[in-house]
DNA sequence: CCTATTTTGTACCCATCGGTACAGAACCTC
DNA sequence: GAGGTTCTGTACCGATGGGTACAAAATAGG
């Protein structure tokens, strides 16, 4: 057993919160004292449990990838391309429902431009980002493997355009886009979806 | 004549660099130091001249819109709603090959996202946004009425879903995108576009 | 030249920033 | 209960934030 005071709470809820303060406010918008008064706990606290300003918010970016957005692992598991993109956007799009998020992605708006101190975790967004687009060029190999994409397009540029349209989809829902206007446009960016190769 | 000592700089020029820090690092990340800096004046002649810190990045907006996004106003210009699209991404991602321009659109990555104090700042760049698309959605009703876009669309669908690709174009630009990167996102986008009405 | 007017440079204001020292509180093992 | 260990609360640190007071400098009109 752990020898010492216990832990006054829970490491992942206070995270949690953490991770909405910078969702919304961004890193250079969010304070000490913002995140300590979300938290519940005091700066000591905050320090011992998860390091500096800037590993905390590293760990508020896994964090996210991990619980909030979740659903792009299960997108990317559905059968044909067109289906994992039309997962990924209404899940997304979803996550506007939920009156705990802040509104948009925390991918992008959490860092997408910082001051000079902040560089570093810009750059760690903006990989995750890119990990994404990664991801989706993966399963679009697949799907022109499986004859379920025309082998003539190019799956990166195909990944490029759908993350392009997500993190626009980002922008309009941090601006106040309703869920309805979101759908939308996921439902017009579904065109330039190439159907299913004839066979 | 203007009794009194003359300004020692050219109050545009220094504008135009205020912008460019604001472009890129945001209104959060920048600060008075940065902004002096890079504008070869001192704290007082930036007071004098153009307010405090919110008022000279709302005089920024005006410049970003009438100087930087000028290639806006030509697009909407073009004789069919496709050329208008093709020329507003075009142009948009001309941008990035002036590198004395920061990445990315600076009407999202101005303030995406602030700090409390900034919220103003942060929803005069949105209502910004929504001008572009206000413009466009008038754009594409005058195509429908000149039988230059199918009567079935919907144009308010239409021009949220341009806004929205452009806005991610930003997004990916801000993240290191290349033009040639950009550009396959922009024709695939194209593909959404409808045609002109057959007659 | 003298005065009125405006801008510039220095030097400063207070509030807040991220981060920490330190003592007391709360647990474990013995 | 004693000793060791970990966490919490207060109170503070130097640095930097946005913003300004004030005097010297530079012009125009007289």
């Amino acid at each position: 057993m752990q020898v010492g005071r216990p832990r006054g709470f829970d490491r992942d809820a206070a995270l949690d919160r953490a991770l909405r303060v910078f969702w919304q406010k961004g890193f250079d918008g969010t304070s000490l004292t913002d995140l300590t008064a979300a938290m519940g706990i005091n700066r000591p606290s905050l320090y011992a449990t998860y390091g500096d300003k800037e590993s905390l918010f590293r760990q508020a970016i896994e964090r996210y990838v991990q619980v909030v957005a979740c659903h792009v692992q299960g997108a990317l598991e559905q059968p044909t391309a067109r289906t994992v993109v039309e997962q990924l956007w209404r899940g997304s799009i979803e996550l506007v429902r939920n009156p705990e998020n802040p509104r948009g992605c925390f991918l992008v708006q959490g860092a997408l431009v910082c001051s000079d101190a902040a560089q570093s975790v810009q750059q760690a967004l903006a990989q995750q980002r890119l990990q994404g687009e990664l991801a989706l060029r993966q399963r679009f190999e697949r799907a022109v493997a499986e004859g379920d994409l025309p082998s003539e397009v190019s799956v990166t540029d195909l990944a490029r355009f759908v993350s392009t349209v997500s993190h626009g989809l980002a922008v309009q829902a941090a601006g106040g886009a309703t869920v309805a206007e979101l759908e939308a446009v996921a439902a017009l960016a579904m065109q330039a979806i190439p159907a299913a190769a004839s066979r």
